[in-house]
DNA sequence: CAAGTGATTAGC
DNA sequence: CTAATCACTTGC
């Protein structure tokens, strides 16, 4: 069943982050029906206040431009010249907020996943914000994708328990100063398919 | 551990 | 216009 819109619109975008894992990530194909992931582990990114978020100070370009608009959408960007990253936009509309997604365990269409891939294992398929976009082939002909529309969406699927979700500090935003230490990460304890294994 | 890669951004 | 940067991955 497809998350309702409300789901996305919520205030807090760190409850949102947490409550994302277990749900499905879904993409139809036209091989497989649909290639799909659990939600293993995501980022969030609280819009003007945090150094280490696009809309840092109220920043706003092309790029971002979605994740100003209403909550319930898809912020797709490029990034080090070969790699897109998945980002759920939360909140109102100019209320920058978005939860990346960092790393999903295959459901739906695996074998899809191995061939877009190339001669990986398993384990690495979609285990990074980097690679799930190309195990599920999302690239910025999803930026502002509607959620509740036909080319994306998240399903209810898993529940976690509070002991089950881990958190810590964001990977790869060392230059954020005091924010790079915020705990706005959160991730399926001990799965196999989360990027990094480490606490914090 | 460092190279690769090019869109995006800020700063002239 | 130009130069620096970058919410990563892979292979050494």
């Amino acid at each position: 069943m497809k998350i309702e819109r409300a789901f996305y619109l919520g205030k807090s975008t760190l409850r949102i982050a947490r409550g994302l894992l277990g749900t499905l990530l879904v993409v139809p194909d036209e091989h497989a029906s649909r290639v799909s992931g659990m939600i293993v582990e995501t980022e969030a990114y609280l819009g003007i206040e945090d150094k280490a978020a696009h809309s840092y100070g109220g920043r706003r370009t092309a790029r971002n431009e979605v994740a100003y608009g209403p909550g319930g959408h898809a912020y797709v960007f490029f990034v080090y010249g070969m790699y897109y990253q998945l980002n759920i936009v939360t909140g109102p509309v100019e209320h920058p907020h978005v939860v990346l997604i960092r790393a999903v365990e295959p459901v739906d269409g695996i074998e899809i996943m191995r061939t877009r891939r190339g001669a990986m294992k398993d384990k690495n398929l979609t285990s990074g914000p980097g690679k799930l976009c190309i195990a599920l082939d999302t690239d910025r002909g999803l930026n502002g994708a509607d959620l509740a529309g036909g080319q994306i969406w998240l399903e209810k699927y898993r529940q976690f328990t509070e002991n089950e979700i881990a958190t810590g500090k964001r990977i790869g935003i060392d230059y954020a100063n005091e924010y790079a230490a915020m705990p706005w990460r959160f991730w399926v304890r001990g799965n196999q398919y989360v990027s990094r294994n480490r606490e914090g």
